[in-house]
RNA sequence: GUGGGUAUAGCGUAGUUGGUUAACGCGUUAGAUUGUGGUUCUAAAGACCGUCGGUUCGAGUCCGACUAUCCACCCCA
């Protein structure tokens, strides 16, 4: 046997046992976008370096040292996405589609890539539903992005969510906090520690972050940015505030949210989870009023959030949430025999037209190994056919749930077929088919 | 990049102070009188005990290195 190559470090395959988990959030997800008016983009994997060196920032972690950069035949160097924003962004700009009148709407559900050392919650290929909206300096939007990312937790059934609430200002505010900042921790220089030195003259905001004792010690006198916010930023904030608790949405300022992505101003927020380890954002965003700007186009504010859903996958897996069952066999017809095997073939392809999933013995295996295998895969309805079945043309089809069978012949298979499955179906939503009722 | 933990069949585990053919559960495949699943019973297949080296008469077990993986720091989703 030849030797197995492992998947890159930091992956994760997803199997076919696991896949329905991705299918009920990929549903939610994008079931919640929609009712909030937000259409999908999809955009390239990769894109010009350049891109993510001018949005996401040149002194962020995120480019300084955890970029997949390949070079191209050619003299262009390309980078795998380690965000979706700035690609998103870009996309609306090269298609115009800012032009299209405000706000403009997106969201997109995409994998990113960052090399960094993997942890719990922490890949280097990862999934990130994000959304973005442009256009409207309105604190109601910052609501609105807020409010859709609670509906997607909420829907996905997740309890304790934390909302952590912060603003970092504009550039002019931000700039007088900067200052501000460095007078205070210049004075206590000798106490902070060696990354904290270095962070003191390039962005002394992380410095608040620090998990140092001593630092974070120090931090707790530092000045707050709340404090320093010019008067539209304040007023800004103080409307969003009102508006979430209008919403009945429950938040906690935390001073201590900064981002690590450079582009963010005023508004920066989190969802975070206490069930899933160190890594615990679920979803992180904010406003991003230069970033459009930055990036060659007109001035314009926008916003926006981004979900990681492995993440919101092992949330709600700890909080023990229901994920959507994946579709299961509708009928398994058992073959006796070759021709038995071709009819067999010829019913499923007959089914399979009307909808159904259908499937029959491609293995060769005896009759109660096929029933077996037909109660394994989860199939409704199994019907055996042998010669004496294909010499009368009359059939049984068995209910698996309730083990009643039922005559059928051959020559109106399908018609006996969807009849008794109706009524099963019937039978097993009855529960369900009162919920939708009562929702309609 | 810096720490710490772990490494035995597909998965989850046991392996006693180093001592013969490495055990169990789940799963898989098949059988339990003539053509019907789930429960039960029986059997079979499936592991160079992560890799390399060392100590020893003898290593899954002790030591070292490497690799992988997990967790944490950092940072973020």
């Amino acid at each position: 046997m030849a030797k197995l190559i492992q998947r890159p470090k930091g992956t994760q395959d997803v199997i076919p046992s696991t896949a329905y988990k991705w299918h009920t959030v990929e549903h939610i997800v994008s079931d919640a976008a929609a009712r909030f008016g937000f259409k999908e983009i999809r955009t390239p994997v990769f894109e010009d370096t350049g891109l993510y060196v001018r949005s996401v920032g040149d002194t962020s972690d995120v480019v300084t040292k955890e970029m997949y950069t390949v070079s191209s035949k050619g003299d262009a160097t390309f980078t795998l996405r380690p965000e979706g924003t700035a690609g998103a962004v870009r996309a609306m700009l090269e298609n115009g589609v800012m032009n299209e009148g405000f706000p403009q709407k997106i969201y997109y559900i995409m994998a990113c890539y960052r090399h960094e050392k993997p942890q719990a919650g922490r890949l280097r290929e990862f999934h990130q539903f994000g959304i973005e909206m442009f256009g409207t300096q309105s604190p109601y939007a910052d609501a609105e992005i807020i409010l859709l990312a609670k509906s997607v937790l909420d829907d996905c059934g997740l309890k304790n969510i934390e909302l952590n609430l912060n603003s970092i200002g504009c550039p002019e505010c931000r700039a007088k906090y900067h200052a501000a900042l460095k007078e205070y921790f210049a004075s206590k220089k000798d106490e902070l520690c060696d990354t904290c030195l270095e962070r003191l003259d390039k962005n002394p905001m992380r410095i608040l972050d620090c998990k140092s004792p001593i630092c974070s010690k120090i931090a707790e006198g530092a000045p707050k940015i709340l404090d320093y916010l010019c008067e539209d930023c304040a007023n800004h904030f103080e409307s969003l505030k009102k508006i979430l608790t209008s919403y009945g949405i429950e938040y906690k300022i935390n001073p201590k949210i900064v981002r690590g992505l450079d582009y963010y101003t005023r508004t920066v927020f989190e969802f975070v989870s206490t069930d899933i380890g160190a890594q615990g954002t679920v979803c992180g965003g904010g406003r991003y009023d230069g970033l459009v700007s930055e990036l060659g186009g007109q001035p314009t504010p926008a916003l926006g959030f981004g979900m990681g859903l492995e993440r919101l996958i092992l949330t709600m897996e700890k909080q023990g949430c229901d994920f959507i069952a994946p579709k299961t066999c509708d009928i398994y017809l058992v073959s006796m025999g070759a021709d038995a095997q071709a009819k067999c073939a010829a019913l499923a392809a007959s089914l399979r037209e009307e909808g159904y999933s259908a499937e029959f013995d491609l293995v060769g295996r005896g009759l109660k190994p096929q029933m077996r295998y037909a109660d394994k895969i989860g199939a409704k309805f199994v019907c055996v056919l042998g010669s004496s079945e294909l010499e009368t043309g009359n059939v049984k089809i068995k209910n698996m749930r309730t083990g009643e069978q039922t005559d059928a012949t051959l020559a109106k298979f399908n018609e006996s077929f969807e009849a008794l499955y109706i009524n099963e179906v019937l039978a097993i939503d009855n529960d369900l088919a009162g919920d939708i009722a009562s929702l309609l």
